[in-house]
RNA sequence: GGGAGUUUAGCUCAGCUGGGAGAGCAUCUGCCUUACAAGCAGAGGGUCACAGGUUCGAGCCCUGUAACUCCCACCA
């Protein structure tokens, strides 16, 4: 038995008992069919480390329409959830809790660290997971996956051992970004460049044979205790004759060469820079190409370390401040200039990074790149909208190894061992660790880094489907269809997952990726917790439903752009819903009670004809727009035509039959019941809860008890009706015009008169009389092929009738003869236009016929109504 | 220094492969018409940033300009 309907729109009184019974249902299960094809998401983990945010909700929206439009379409549909361990970020979360309890990583120990650190991901995974059932994702829940769980870290294991045999992984001492505040190494794309005012300090360096000095300008005076060299450009005519030559370096006191390399710009600073190889990415590179000396002068916390003398133990800004004072005390300091410049910080804490050598972990890059830039060029992987193409490849191209080890805890340990005999140095890589040392027996150590979060995360399309073993999931789903992502983390993520599935699995992990933009709060800013402008999905939801919050975040969205937060859109959003609520109430009221199903009658109304019709349209068209993932505009025709056509119009068409009874009445509730099923399943992927409500108290037919498993509509040629379409609209245009001149007449809706309608249409006017009493407040209707005098009546001119109401003493007659001259030189400019167009060769010539066929067609209409206009 | 995006009604934004500019909100005018005032019926409001070009025809394609935003890049 089909249940009712509450009286008022309560999504809270609905979605989580919808939700439960999806659940029980197990719809979101998805079971291996041969005989369908596979569609397959995975989504994006969000990482544990707190909740899920208004980016996350648009973000798993678009998802959650993807994979129902794809269930309902009959596709064997997998949704995969899972959750990130974000080492950095969550390490950070527990030290920064940890610190409340007055504890270090140090006090509780690696141990005790990971013990807190599983808590914490209990707690938020499982928040995050109920975060999602709130917004109605219909994740395949049994086949919930984490980063870090044994699956993923089997999956990485062999990945870290595959790629060190292949020499693609290579342990070396190189200059990476050093974040002091997280204490680890940070890979290039985790640096973020920010503007920052400073100063361009310039400091003598004088000739160690007594000669003079020179001058060089630095924004970074302190890494001057790692100065191995000055550098002066090859060509600079101003310091040739230095080259070569040694000076000693200030508060050192210790002497350096002066050496030329191409590096140096002669149009910037004094043209003579200090080489720092161990601090400095390019004076790295100088140093590699002179065999200068690497001196590393900070500790892991950047403070000067005990090669420093007199500043060790200093923090590298304390000891510049000292720096700067000593050296203007011996007066080598010339001046000291304003300066701006972009200085690298942590993406998570924003503390300055510190270049620093150190040894550390990297893939090599080149090769792993070259497929995956391929794979996009040749369009079988592709980005949509395409134009994120190109930040991609560009990156793909231009890209650096990436250091991949991690000074952190929270994460998965890098399969390294070393021997402890320092003699030895073994270096080995193996799943598990080695007894003894192969070479000289001593005990074996395993490195004590961990991963970058994202070499996991890399790996997710196919690591949550059992990879590296063939199991039946990663044979059947293996590739997934359609990533979903925001263009924030194309670098971080999406191409590392390309260049990962092509590598390790030989296919590409997806076919297409579909960007989505940034949501923004009121003003454009971005949300974000730490300017406290972020909008909590939950609140949301609770308040206004989760449909109505769906609704919000998918209106005007266009592919890749941002979109900005608004209340006002959201009230609108719940707006919507209710008025599909109401709409639906009304049909249910007004069935049979021992109505089980909607056929419809061979022998249709116009009006219902022209319904369908529409409908059928909007099946086509929607059904496109969905497929081209052009959401927001697919669900906006859908709400225009709940609203406009389907309640404005067609439910206040239908009152009267249903109000007389019988067949016309059986008809109209049939066609009523027919397109609002299909209504709500064309609605179901943008708002599932309250369309699956209303779905279960519809008595449609041979459907199944859930819409959520029902068949996506198809365009059905037998219910295109062209002519009623056209046909109807006449009577529609009729109708707009009355109530327009009415209107603008200020006549009273509770006043009623007597219409008559003079028209060629003499049949279908007549057909339709009942709408013009229904609709445009006529008392009586008359239709004529000929209305003798316009003497005394208000009339209402469109181009398939002349319509006349009787001119009550309310009216006033100037008005009309002002609203009638208005639309005459409309009309008339409408004239002049097509005409203008209909007369050029040119567009004669070249235009489409059907496009020339369609202009004529309007200029025909608009002259008919010049003619009836200028009658009155 | 490169690259991308944006610029459309007072506000927030749509506008698919070029064929006479749209929505929501806001404003104004009427309506408690028995599904819905979270509603109904109307109205006003835009040289689609600017300048050229291609085309029979440009919001849409091309070139340039301006403003704003973002990404990438080692100028000490």
């Amino acid at each position: 038995m089909k249940k009712e309907l509450a009286k008022t729109y309560s999504p809270k009184d609905f979605e989580d008992r919808i939700y439960q019974n999806w659940l029980e249902k197990k719809y979101f299960h998805a079971v291996i069919d041969k005989n369908k094809t596979p569609f397959t998401i995975v989504i994006p983990p969000p990482n544990i480390t707190g909740q899920l945010h208004m980016g996350h909700a648009l973000d798993e929206t678009f998802q959650d329409i993807i994979i129902r439009y794809k269930r309902m379409k009959g596709f064997c549909t997998l949704w995969l959830p899972g959750t990130d361990h974000a080492s950095i970020a969550t390490e950070a979360k527990i030290v920064a809790a940890m610190k409340e309890e007055g504890l270090s990583k140090d006090d509780v120990g690696r141990e005790g660290f990971l013990e807190r650190a599983w808590a914490w991901k209990d707690k938020y995974a499982g928040r995050i997971c109920q975060q999602l059932t709130k917004l109605g994702c219909s994740c395949d829940w049994d086949r919930l996956r984490f980063t870090l769980d044994e699956g993923c870290s089997k999956a990485v294991q062999k990945v870290f051992i595959d790629l060190y045999n292949e020499g693609l992984i290579y342990h070396g001492e190189r200059i990476i970004n050093w974040c002091p505040n997280c204490k680890t190494s940070i890979s290039d794309i985790e640096c973020e460049y920010e503007e920052q005012a400073g100063h361009f300090w310039h400091i003598k360096y004088p000739f160690a044979d007594g000669s003079g000095f020179v001058e060089i300008a630095t924004t970074r005076p302190e890494t001057l205790l790692g100065d191995t060299a000055v550098a002066v450009n090859p060509d600079d005519e101003r310091y040739k004759e230095i080259i070569g030559k040694k000076v000693i370096l200030p508060l050192v006191n210790k002497e350096i060469p002066v050496i030329a390399d191409e590096y140096v710009d002669m149009e910037f600073g004094t043209g003579v820079v200090k080489i720092t190889p161990a601090h400095d990415p390019n004076d790295y590179e100088v140093g590699l190409r002179h065999d200068l000396e690497i001196i590393n002068i900070m500790n892991e916390d950047a403070t000067i370390n005990e090669k420093g003398g007199k500043y060790a133990g200093m923090d590298r800004y304390e000891a510049r401040k000292a720096m700067v004072a000593d050296l203007e005390a011996q007066g080598l300091l010339v001046k000291v200039e304003e300066h701006v410049h972009n200085v690298g910080t942590c993406q998570r804490c924003h503390t300055v990074v510190e270049p620093r050598c150190s040894k550390q972990w990297f893939v090599s890059m080149k090769k792993l790149a070259e497929p995956a830039i391929d794979v996009v060029r040749s369009g079988e992987l592709r980005y949509i909208p395409k134009r994120f193409e190109n930040g991609y490849l560009h990156w793909m191209e231009n890209i650096r190894d990436w250091c991949v080890s991690r000074q952190l805890w929270w994460g998965h340990r890098i399969p390294a061992y070393y021997c402890t005999n320092k003699d030895c140095g073994h270096e080995t890589i193996s799943p598990s660790a080695p007894d003894k040392c192969p070479k000289c027996g001593a005990e074996m150590v395993q490195d004590g880094d961990t991963l970058d979060t994202w070499f996991s995360s890399a790996l997710w399309p196919f690591s949550t489907l059992g990879w590296p073993d063939k199991t039946e999931d990663y044979e059947y789903f293996y590739p997934t269809d359609t990533l979903v992502t925001g263009y924030d983390i194309i670098p971080f993520w999406v191409s590392r997952m390309i260049f990962s599935g092509l590598h390790y699995t030989g296919q590409k992990p997806f076919t297409d990726v579909y960007i989505h933009g940034l949501l923004r709060d009121g003003q454009g800013k971005k949300m974000s917790k730490s300017l406290g402008n972020g909008v909590d999905p939950l609140e949301i939801i609770e308040q206004y439903g989760a449909d109505a919050l769906r609704l919000t975040l998918i209106t005007g969205n266009a592919p890749g752009n941002d979109m900005r937060w608004s209340e006002a859109k959201l009230n609108n959003s719940r707006n919507f819903a209710n008025k599909l609520w109401n709409a639906s109430r009304y049909i249910l009221m007004n069935l049979p009670e021992d109505m089980t199903k909607a056929v419809l009658p061979k022998n249709l109304p116009i009006e219902d004809k022209w319904l369908l019709s529409l409908y059928n349209e909007l099946v086509k068209d929607v059904t496109s727009n969905i497929d081209a993932y052009e959401f927001g505009i697919a669900c906006g025709k859908v709400y225009d035509f709940i609203w406009d056509i389907y309640c404005d119009w067609y439910i206040e068409l239908t009152k009267p039959r249903i109000a007389e009874g019988g067949e016309t009445a059986k008809a109209a509730q049939n066609v009523l019941v027919y397109v609002m099923a299909g209504l709500l399943k064309l609605l179901h992927p943008f708002m599932p809860y309250i369309t699956e409500e209303i779905w279960q108290s519809m008595p449609v037919d041979d459907q199944p008890e859930s819409i959520m498993i029902s068949q996506w509509c198809e365009y059905d040629k037998s219910l295109s009706f062209p002519k009623e379409q056209e046909d109807f609209g006449k009577i529609i245009d009729a109708v707009k015009a009355i109530r327009v001149q009415r209107s603008e007449l200020n006549v009273p809706p509770s006043k009623k008169a007597s219409l008559e309608i003079e028209t060629k249409d003499k049949e279908l006017f007549e057909s339709c009389a009942v709408f013009f009493t229904r609709l445009a407040g006529a008392s009586s209707v008359e239709i004529k092929e000929n209305v003798d005098s316009a003497e005394g009546k208000m009339t209402a001119v469109t181009s398939a009738a002349r319509l006349f109401m009787p001119k009550g003493e309310l009216v006033d007659a100037e008005k009309e003869a002002a609203r009638l001259d208005k639309e005459i030189k409309a009309v008339q400019k409408d004239i002049d236009f097509l005409g203008k167009k209909l007369n050029n060769p040119g567009f004669l010539a070249k235009a489409p016929k059907e496009q020339i066929e369609n202009e004529r067609a309007k200029l025909e209409k608009a002259e008919e109504k010049m003619r009836k206009l200028i009658q009155k």
